[in-house]
DNA sequence: ATTATCTATAGATCTATAGATAATGC
DNA sequence: ATTATCTATAGATCTATAGATAATGC
């Protein structure tokens, strides 16, 4: 049909539709035909909206990041939930994406906190010492995006159960210690962040030699 | 030349040459052609060895992971440290063979913790409450997996400076956090696992109303 | 008979480019 | 003239199987 009378299909459309494909047929079920297919247009056609297949792969990346929704700050003193409620959101974000979670990886677009500057601003506002704020984001960063990775990409069968296959009677004390869980893997993973923020605000106040403030 | 007087290769030299190749040219270099060029054989004799191009990759990831020390045990009271010790160790080894980062993620095998169970142990022995198990022995994994394939797959350029092209006038605060760092991201990374470890301690005493012992 | 290689090849992709073509907007 | 599609295809893979073959060990 050569040119038609309207635009069959844009750069935000084919995005939408390479993310559907990944989400219901995984990475690899997404190649230029399958896409083209979706869209109802032929293959060399995705080609006039996008330099090559890597550039829709980084714009699925950045269109996944873009759901995330940035939590309002709250109180300076109370810093810490700021941090721990925008891990989760990016964590829900992937998890409803988890075929595109290996993409976040390859693309890195800067992720999770949209804008470092701000983050490192609102540190500062909290009376968060100054030495600590690069731990403190890239290890937000790391721990949130590692930790989301590791999880969307565990088999489903072992995301529900945290321990498949556990054999009570030669391992006594795992399954002690599963049946003592109680826990959603949202809450550990919650908990994770919490627990990483407050060990390292612990671990300087030791430095410091400075009482720690509740 | 049909069968030779000795085999050519085994499952190991192919397990190893693969691993090599992954290493110096990435996993995506990793054809069965290419394997077996390097071993100087043809492509198809490495299927009476191995079931398919899977079995050899996992069997990579199996060997990446048997090359990670597991640390001597200490006194129980400084059970933290053995914990950070896995993960540095971990980390060692990953980074070593960051090409193949994803294969430990597609593939599994049961990590870091060589025995769970030993492990498990370890904390009932420790006094660590049974309630916290699986919250500690859950986060290492999804921790120390997540964190060091994050690191192992950031672009090369990145891996030393934390933050590359920042810009210290629109970002004065991130400067300035850059600037009071002066941890290696090997330090960045113990220091993350240690608070984690110590934030569940402290989250837990919280609970509870009990002192922290140091 | 079994073992460990080989040759040959089926069969299925895929990405990307060249060049044609018709609709639109200036 | 520019835009947005198309057809056709080059070119490069790759994985895996069928079946032959020669060395070895029983």
């Amino acid at each position: 049909m050569a040119r038609p009378t309207k635009p069959l299909i844009s750069r935000s459309t084919a995005i939408a539709a390479a993310l559907e494909i990944i989400d219901a047929e995984g990475l690899d079920a997404l190649s230029l035909p399958r896409l083209a297919a979706q869209l109802n247009v032929r293959a060399p056609s995705l080609y006039y909206h996008f330099r090559d297949k890597a550039a829709i792969l980084e714009a699925v990346a950045r269109s996944i990041v873009a759901e995330i929704a940035v939590p309002r700050k709250p109180d300076p003193s109370r810093w810490p939930e700021w941090f721990v409620q925008m891990s989760l959101n990016f964590r829900t974000v992937v998890l409803r994406h988890r075929n595109a979670a290996p993409l976040l990886l390859q693309f890195r677009p800067r992720l999770i906190l949209t804008g470092y500057e701000e983050a490192a601003a609102f540190l500062s506002e909290s009376d968060v010492p100054a030495q600590l704020h690069v731990l403190i984001l890239d290890g937000m960063e790391t721990l949130t995006l590692g930790a989301t990775i590791t999880e969307a990409m565990r088999p489903l069968q072992a995301s529900k159960t945290i321990f498949p296959d556990l054999a009570p009677s030669r391992q006594p004390h795992l399954a002690a210690a599963v049946a003592a869980n109680n826990l959603t893997s949202r809450r550990l993973f919650a908990e994770m962040i919490r627990g990483f923020l407050r060990g390292v605000i612990e671990l300087d106040a030791e430095r410091t030699g400075e009482p720690v403030s509740a």
